[in-house]
DNA sequence: TTGAAAGCGATACCAT
DNA sequence: ATGGTATCGCTTTCAA
């Protein structure tokens, strides 16, 4: 009597060799599709293979191979679109070299990253994309290549470690939006960012541990002092994560006696709430404030007035960080590699000179 | 002469064991903290871990155990906000859960929807979710759950398959969305949406394949019906998948003779397209054209006019999701149970009565 | 509480 | 071309 083919306890290469007549070896030559069989055989074995129903486990044949076939990646929030249009980059090329993607969310939290990178570990990834939290606290990150797993750092760069790494030009970038609005005649203005520190106020440039953001504001800064502006730290404002505490910054600012003439969103989540803030005082853009935001999310094109953003080529950068790391894992050894990828200034409408120009130029 | 503890191959449990000079039984007890050891040999074990830097092995783990920790999701798109949202509750519950996600696009391509199953049945995944990519081609989805793995329907239900599904009330939200417009005095709609058919045209409701398009077109059709509006099939456009083919689709429509005085959107992206088209051809929201988006995305808030959407909630049918398949992980064996979250519509600024209103009463 | 040994399901090396 | 068998790293009886 044939046990039904939909049993419980799956079946292994030794079920399938048993039914076809044949060694568990030659099955698993068929099976595992390596060394040579004849087709005679060959087709004995698949018949049997799908007689029973057969599905090959891949734990078992990951852990004799030592790959996994499996890549991890670890970011702060895929539901910024940001992180979800990379790792759509990431993802598809992933799937066409035959790997498979586990994500895990950190929450732009520490602890919780390091969690994720043990776990993936753990789980014998062949490779490792993380686009790290922390520019100071990395010592995890360096275990990693360190355990001969390849590390590919996604968007945010740490000077102390040398492994492949892909970015945008952030620098630049912010360079040239904080010159825009100077030459327009900013000299109040606001860099508006969800990292922070734990009093919440910027005391110096290394306060800021997301990398990508330690290049924008150092532009920034840079790009101020040029131009004769008193005090640029002063103009940067942390800890505009979430919803709430994005909205209730943009609300503070705008109402602020020192309300700026300009501001500058660090993404386009915070830019949102920007826009919100300044519909709901009933302001307008870019009359009572001129606004220019990172990322050029689908939606900014839209409104109105549509939005001067920083364009940057985040599929690509998916895409691109996702091709290094697989490069990495089928044994290129090379240098580490930094690859900066260009971004693109969109002006659309959202800056024009302010309304009052407090030039250091004596009044009349 | 002890080896550097930074050697290739990896620390297995033996190694720590003999350093511990304990046996490997005992050592796999403190590392895998399971089964009982004298706090004296935990500690000896302990540091001899850290000291040679110990990382366990879960695949080795996995096989012997027969649980991976590892849930699959299988989705049509990671970009679409929609999706994203619904990952992240996802990989919220499953964090907690001690799970970690392997992550699949589809791209709403059976095949890749049939390769990923596959792909990560092999991988022995404790549990998956899906969005299925057709209402009718579903025998590989049938395999799962008799293959002994958990199967949970996200956003989608299959009705020939048995298995738990959470949805929200599609069609009851289209219902309410049609009925405003009709109310408004509309009789001439249009509703778009990505599903396609091989000639691009809808015959009849069986030839929509996603599950929830389905719901809502049959909730639309009835109460177009109802109203005593004609061929309210012909009112709906196949094929807006991508923002080209969206946009296209748009435009034809806002500059055809038959210009629908309102539409309804089947997903934000498609809402993004319209709205953009509608800017391009200079008519406006709602005088010219009225407008209903499912998904409340966030810039959905902030355009001129805002617009009326039907607000799905996205994070917690993600969340219901997995944690009904962590259930079912743990060995809940109950009926299969179908979840359908309620969906509210939000009115905001985007709809209004029609400019010249065609009734069917006598003129004048 | 601890240890010895038998798997788990594949691959891989060595014969034949 | 095929078969026998050790092996991967861990968990899990079963004894002691």
């Amino acid at each position: 009597m044939e046990q039904s083919p939909i049993k419980k306890s799956s079946v292994t290469v030794a079920d399938v060799a048993r039914a076809a007549g044949v060694s568990k070896a030659t099955a698993a030559r068929v099976l595992g599709s390596y060394g040579t069989v004849s087709d005679a055989v060959r087709a004995k074995v698949s018949e049997a293979a799908a007689a029973l129903g057969y599905r090959p486990n891949e734990l078992a044949r990951s852990m004799t191979t030592g790959r996994s076939g499996t890549i991890g990646v670890v970011v702060g929030d895929i539901e910024n679109p940001f992180f979800s249009s990379a790792v759509r980059g990431i993802a598809d090329v992933a799937r066409l070299a035959g790997f498979t993607v586990i994500l895990t969310n950190s929450g732009e939290d520490i602890a919780a990253e390091k969690a994720a990178i043990r776990t993936l570990l753990a789980k014998r990834v062949d490779g490792l994309i993380v686009s790290a939290a922390s520019t100071s606290d990395f010592e995890h990150l360096l275990e990693i290549p360190d355990s001969g797993c390849p590390l590919v750092l996604l968007d945010r760069a740490i000077s102390g470690i040398e492994v492949d790494t892909v970015t945008t030009d952030d620098r630049a970038a912010a360079e040239q939006a904080t010159d825009i609005l100077i030459r327009k005649g900013h000299r109040t203005m606001a860099y508006i960012t969800a990292c922070d520190t734990p009093d919440h106020r910027l005391h110096t440039l290394n306060d800021l541990q997301t990398g990508s953001v330690r290049q924008r504001v150092e532009g920034f800064v840079a790009v101020c002092a040029d131009a004769g502006i008193a005090a640029p730290l002063e103009m940067v404002h942390l800890g505009a994560n979430g919803r709430e505490k994005c909205a209730k910054i943009a609300l503070e600012l705008l109402q602020s006696p020192q309300k700026p003439s300009a501001i500058i969103a660090s993404d386009s989540l915070i830019a949102l709430e920007v826009f919100k803030a300044v519909q709901q005082l009933g302001l307008s853009i870019p009359k009572d404030v001129s606004l220019i935001a990172f990322h050029d999310a689908d939606w900014t094109a839209v409104t109105s007035p549509p939005i001067t953003v920083i364009g940057q080529p985040v599929y690509l950068l998916g895409e691109t960080v996702a091709s290094l790391l697989i490069e990495r894992i089928n044994g290129a050894e090379l240098q580490a590699r930094r690859i900066v990828l260009p971004t693109e200034l969109i002006e659309r409408k959202s800056v024009d000179a302010p309304i009052e120009v407090v030039s250091s130029r004596p009044a009349r």
